[in-house]
DNA sequence: GCACAGTTTGCAATCGTTTGTCGTCAGCCG
DNA sequence: CGGCTGACGACAAACGATTGCAAACTGTGC
């Protein structure tokens, strides 16, 4: 208890060898130099001593800490525990640790927790809140660790990525309306800023305008119940604008003029209102059926809604809810298995990796209400 | 990019002063050794190389790694990610940093991340997994750093830890239901091997025993929707039995004998069935509701059911779920503090810092169907 | 019996800081 | 003018491992 815990020089001493002796015995890489005998009683004297390597002065030594960073807007949003799961699964079994920090979406806050792991010495660097121009993901990029992106990914090309595909999954999302019979489809997308954001509200309108069907969008000015909430009030309010020529090009929307942290593409005019909602993911969607709710509107009798991402517990709400499942867990598993082979690898070029969302069709998604329309 | 980052001698020689000069300009305590020109003259030099110090190095030197660990069993369970939020919050204002670690509540895979850990030279050791009595956790205790148990806590005295008062909030949920009138109440206790689950258990008794109504309860073997469903259907097979002198030992329960995971503290007995369920957590309360819902019991009107924890999304259900609202910020925000604290004034005395539940009442309760009985 | 090859092991430098101790120098008072 | 007192800053010794290189030792073949 008093006495400091036991070094390296002290189980040399114990086993009768020089101290560099010891390090090889106990480095399973450099033990094949040393006689079986000699490592076996190294061993047996650390396991005596109780000796335990001092990870500071091998970190110092090797230049390898082995510990990873993340960065998450904030774990409390369900979407990242499976995320953060699956990358501390992938890393625990290559020996690493999981630094993990949350940002809040907040710049200043990111950079100071980027600059304190740092110089911790983490040896790379998971990011899940990237935005599409982010000059902290930009900087980190060159900096001095691996970088690979989770979720997000930004719009310069180069970065080395982990996302859903999130233009695919909107499409589906699109496509499964439409089939239904829906022919007025609106989005809440999410904020442009992000490149899930921008990507699924591109994925919405190339799918709503190669199938003809009239559409409308609204962006939340972040991905929560409340922007959810305050998108769909405009958009049921009858305020769904016709917008036939709504292609933008692909994966790279451009901005729309926001409009108090909410911009319409079109301004409301009298028009009937969508059967059915996509939202750009579930917060969004449960903002979405709160109004609906609020309105008087059933759904999915009169109102259908689809997710996206299959958050947990979605499934139990009433309506249980249509969403895109995107596998979160294989989100972060693959983004950190990436970045451990880049460690290695540092040449490595650049590469995204996209994950396809499965559609999964709950009770929030029904045939639109006969109209005399 | 090629050549390596700058060390502190590059700062030193750049700014004309010895490299001793340069730490202590550095660092602000000990900059007012030193006359404010050469303390400005050695910050500049370090701003304009991007000098970032070493952490591997000084940890070394100073025996700090400025790192925390976290043991949680699953960070994908929905209670955890305040409890972390909360500790990495209360951290990172000191500076340190988070390294989270899941144990899957398997022994070997924590000892596996402790070793890992303590390998890495953490300052302080935050454990969410305790069990009643862990031997991990009784050699962590004694071992080189500090630990503080979160959410669970040991039998054995002399621990720090910051949990819910688990026996105030099972008396709060029995006494709710008596007020409402009901009178033979049971109780989905979770495993016993669990601070939480025994208290509650604890707490469930006393409280149904003091008020002199009939109860009956059974252990779930974890903490989840499907033990919970399983607990749930034994309970309301009409089997729950007359239990009135349940008062056990408060606070330490001796443990029941347990039948295939699940155990029954009387043998089932053709007793009128419950009118209302309290579960020792809100997942195990999602079990009991599958149950009710699948043998057409209506809740609230036929079964009344209260949860413990509110979770995120329970408000959401359907009913919206009556639950014990346990502070998990805090949880995480005062463990974590406290852990900082015993790491500058390490003769501190043990502590248990208890969180006082509140009741939030939902839905899922309401008074019991009028029955001739 | 010796040179040589091959295997083991020891030596010592190094990683980049922090910090106790000691010199130096200027100013001030007597 | 000399000695004393602070205030600053430099020296050098750690912290505890890893690793290139050289020495020592073992055995073998001639």
């Amino acid at each position: 208890m008093s006495d400091r815990p036991p070094r390296l020089r002290d189980v040399a001493r114990a086993a009768g060898v020089h101290v560099a002796t010891a390090s090889r015995a106990l480095n399973d890489e450099t033990a094949s130099m040393l006689s079986a005998a000699t490592v076996e009683r190294v061993r047996q004297a650390a396991e005596a001593l109780g000796y335990r390597v001092n990870g500071m002065a091998r970190a110092l030594k090797t230049r390898r800490s082995l510990a990873i960073g993340m960065l998450v807007p904030d774990i409390t949003n369900p979407f990242f525990p499976p995320v953060v799961r699956g990358a501390e699964d992938s890393l625990a079994k290559a020996g690493y640790s999981l630094v993990l920090a949350n940002t809040d979406n907040d710049d200043q806050r990111a950079r100071r927790e980027v600059r304190i792991m740092l110089e911790g010495r983490v040896d790379g660097l998971l990011l899940a809140m990237a935005r599409r121009r982010d000059p902290l993901v930009a900087e980190l990029s060159a900096g001095p660790v691996p970088v690979v992106l989770v979720n997000r990914t930004v719009d310069h090309v180069g970065a080395f990525a982990v996302v859903p595909d999130d233009h695919a999954g909107a499409v589906l999302a699109v496509e499964h309306l439409y089939e239904l019979g829906h022919r007025r489809i609106a989005h809440v997308a999410g904020p442009q800023t992000t490149s899930t954001g921008a990507r699924r509200l591109a994925g919405f309108t190339q799918a709503a305008h190669s199938l003809g069907v009239a559409m409308a969008w609204i962006e939340a000015a972040q991905f929560n119940e409340l922007e959810g909430a305050r998108a769909a009030s405009t958009l049921l309010r009858g305020a769904a604008g016709d917008h036939p020529s709504g292609g933008l090009p692909l994966g790279r929307p451009e901005r729309p003029a926001a409009v108090g942290g909410a911009s319409l593409v079109r301004p409301p005019s009298p028009q009937p209102r969508p059967t059915a909602i996509v939202a750009a993911n579930d917060l969004l969607a449960l903002g979405v059926l709160d109004v609906a709710a609020r309105q008087g509107l059933a759904c999915p009798a009169d109102l259908s809604v689809v997710g996206f991402n299959d958050m947990p517990f979605v499934d139990r709400l009433q309506p249980p809810l249509t969403t895109l499942r995107v596998a979160e867990y294989d989100l972060g598993y693959r983004a950190a298995a990436l970045l451990l082979e880049r460690l290695d690898r540092p040449e490595r070029r650049a590469e995204t990796l996209l994950l396809t969302p499965e559609l999964v069709v709950r009770g929030s998604t029904a045939p639109p209400p006969a109209t005399i329309s």
